[in-house]
DNA sequence: ACCTTATACATAGTTTATCTATGGAAAGAT
DNA sequence: ATCTTTCCATAGATAAACTATGTATAAGGT
């Protein structure tokens, strides 16, 4: 009766730079960013709120994002989160990361 | 003074696949695999043995691989890991989901 | 003989990120 | 009234990788 669930499971370390790069965008909060993931990997990648939460709080702390209650536009209240400038530092050298070990990878699974 | 360390963490997740794939090449001993994913990954991925050995118990235990005691070209003796059909199977699947998961994560990080 | 390096296996304990499972609260629709 | 959706948040469990450590032997240099 219920729908087949596609399953989409993160890779630990990477849910760290989806948000930054989400962020990219302009501020937005937690819901939406959970929201705007799934919806742009179409449907594979399912944030967790309970992976999320923990993770914006992390860097809040290491300071690539700011945050502050506000409204949505459905009238609900909404804690947003801004990228800064040392945020979008972070995203880049992340993304560098990320791509070198794909890369990596890529060649242990695809030898010439 | 020492030499830059290039740093080479995995990506949680990753090691078993990685490990798989190795072994389609013919059976191997744990170290010997360290060595061949570190060479092929031009030095970017490092295989911990201390990641390294659990993984090879858990992917026994699953029936992916076997391994049985026998001797190096350097006359050493050391444990040889063999890949199973239900390995092989294991690998295709892993490979798969591993790809959807990295396409998607492509998707968040390149909007068209 | 001795010492060092490289090879080879293995475990214990820690860390860290994600997940599951909950819980609350308010808006809007039926 | 009640239900669904939106939105936040935490506690506890799970799992994979890491660090550190220990053992042992072969080969090669001095």
């Amino acid at each position: 009766m219920g729908k087949e669930s596609t399953k989409g499971p993160l890779m630990p370390g990477t849910l760290e730079m989806l948000v930054l790069k989400t962020l990219t965008r302009g501020p937005l909060h937690g819901y939406g960013i959970a929201q705007y993931i799934r919806q742009v990997s179409d449907d594979v990648l399912r944030v967790e709120e309970g992976s999320l939460y923990p993770a914006l709080q992390r860097l809040q702390i290491k300071g690539w994002v700011t945050s502050e209650w506000d409204v949505t536009g459905n009238n609900r209240r909404a804690r947003y989160y801004r990228l800064t400038p040392l945020g979008r530092k972070q995203l880049a050298a992340e993304s560098a990361a990320y791509n070198r070990i794909t890369e990596a990878i890529a060649r242990v699974m695809n030898p010439a």
